[in-house]
DNA sequence: CCGTTACCTTGACTTATGTCAAAAAAAGAT
DNA sequence: ATCTTTTTTTGACATAAGTCAAGGTAACGG
C-alpha cells in the first residue's frame, strides 16, 4: 500500500514541486475509501474540495431526464477530478460514482486554494491539468456531434492500445455496457458494431480483451468513416 | 473607442486585480484587428499566446473530414479565449475565426505567464476562467448526447433570454446555419425545428427576432423533450 | 436599383441509431 | 457446483436527423 507522498509526486498536479511542498500539501490531503458503485458526489453538491485517485477507478457522468448515461471521464491512479467547483463556487456539474473499490485523496477547498495562493508553480500545474481537460473535451464533443458511433469505437480501441504501449492488442478496463455510455450511445448499438468490426477483419473480441487485427483499417475508420 | 485598461478591467479574467497590475498586464497585451470571416488560428497551429475580444464576435470551432462544422463556443467583449495552448504547451485543439470585424488583446505566452507567476490572484482568476469553460463544456456533452436537437434548441433559447435580460424576445446574434452548427445541426433541420415549434405556437420567429411565446412549453421541452 | 451571392426553407428520400423484447452468456453468490 | 443476477447479444421495428435537390428570400456591392 503506497504512502501518501508517493502518490503525490507521481500525479502530474504535484510534478516538479520540491519536497517541502509536497508535505505541506500531504497535510492537507485526507485519505477517503469508496466501495463498488458508491456515489462520491452528484450533480448540485456543493463542492468544497477536489479529488484525486490514489487507486480504483472513478467515472463521471451525466443522466438524461429518461435515465440515459453519459459518461464524460473515467479517471484512475493520479487523476484529480471534481476541481471545477473549487475554482467556480458553483456546485458539481455532474456525477461521480467508484467503479471499483477505490483510495481517493481529498483536498478541502479552502487549504488548497491558500496553497495554491503562495504556490505559483502549483497554479501551473493546476491551470495545464485543467487545459488538458479541456483538451479532451474539445475531443469528445467532435467526436459526439462529428464522428458516427463506428469512428468512436474505432478511435477509442486505437487511444487505448497507445495508452496501453502494446500495439495489436487492447484490455477494456471497463464493461461494454459502461463503454457504450462513454461513447454516447447504448449497449445494444455497441455490440452490433462489435460485431461487424470482427465481420470485416479489423478486429477480434474475447471478452475484455480485443486484438487489433488491422490497426491501419481502424485508423482509416477512425478519421474518415464507414 | 475604449481603452485598453478599460477593457481590462471589465474582463471578468483580470476583475478585482489592483490597478498597478492592470496596468502591468496593459503593458503585454498588443491590440489586434481581424476582419469578418479571418481566421486567427486553425487547429494544429503552435499557441505562443492568447486573446481577449475587446469588441466583435469570435467563434472556435471543429471540422469533420466531410466538412461538417461544430462550434464550441462564440466568444464576445470581454472573454478570453486560445489559453489551452497557453498552459498545455500543445497546439490549438480547434479553429478560429472572427465573425464579424474584430478587435483583440493578444498576449503572448511567456510574458503572461511570468505575469500569473508573481500573482496569485491572476492565477486565480485564470482558474477560474478554465473551470467555467468545463462547466460549459460538461453541458454542451450532455445535449448532443443525451438530448434531442429540439431540446437543444428550446434550451439555447432559454438561455439566450436569460443571457439578454428579457423574458418573451430573443434576438440571434448569428446566422441560422450557424446557430445549427452550435446546436450539432445542419440548416435544413434547424429550419424544419423553427417551423414545427412556430406550429406549435411555441415560439413567433422573424428573420432573426424570436418572440418566445410559450417559455413554460420551452422550458418543458428543454428538459424533458418531446 | 439591379444583379449577384449568400442564406433559408421545403420536399422526397435514406440511414444510423434508438426502442422493445427475448435469449444467450458470463459473472457472482450461496 | 448450482442458482441468481448481471451483462451481452440478436432480431424486428420505429424514428430522428442527415442527404440531395430545388426554389424562395434576404442581403450586398457596384
Amino acid at each position: 500500500m503506497k504512502k501518501k507522498i508517493d502518490i503525490l509526486s507521481e500525479t502530474p498536479l504535484f510534478s516538479g514541486l520540491p519536497e517541502n511542498q509536497l508535505r505541506e500539501i500531504e497535510q492537507i490531503a485526507i485519505e477517503k475509501l469508496f466501495r463498488k458503485g458508491e456515489t462520491i458526489f452528484i450533480e448540485g453538491d456543493d463542492g468544497n474540495g477536489f479529488y484525486v485517485v490514489v487507486e480504483g477507478r472513478i467515472k463521471i457522468y451525466k443522466v438524461s431526464s429518461e435515465g440515459k448515461e453519459q459518461i464524460l471521464h473515467i479517471f484512475g491512479a493520479g487523476e484529480p477530478f471534481g476541481e471545477v467547483p473549487v475554482f467556480t463556487g458553483k456546485p458539481f456539474p455532474a456525477n461521480s460514482e467508484s467503479l471499483v473499490k477505490s483510495r481517493l485523496l481529498f483536498f478541502p477547498r479552502k487549504a488548497f486554494v491558500d496553497l495554491i495562493s503562495e504556490n505559483p508553480s502549483l497554479a501551473l500545474n493546476m491551470l495545464a491539468v485543467l487545459s488538458t481537460r479541456l483538451r479532451r473535451f474539445t475531443v469528445q464533443i467532435e467526436n459526439l456531434s462529428l464522428k458516427e458511433v463506428p469512428s468512436r469505437l474505432a478511435a477509442y480501441l486505437i487511444y487505448l492500445a497507445e495508452e496501453q504501449g502494446r500495439k495489436d492488442s487492447v484490455k477494456l478496463h471497463i464493461s461494454k455496457g459502461q463503454l457504450a455510455s462513454l461513447l454516447g450511445t447504448i449497449p445494444e448499438t455497441l455490440s452490433r458494431i462489435f460485431a461487424k468490426m470482427s465481420a470485416q477483419n479489423l478486429i477480434q473480441v474475447t471478452g475484455r480483451d480485443i486484438s487489433l487485427i488491422d490497426p491501419a483499417g481502424l485508423e482509416d475508420l477512425a478519421e474518415h468513416g464507414k
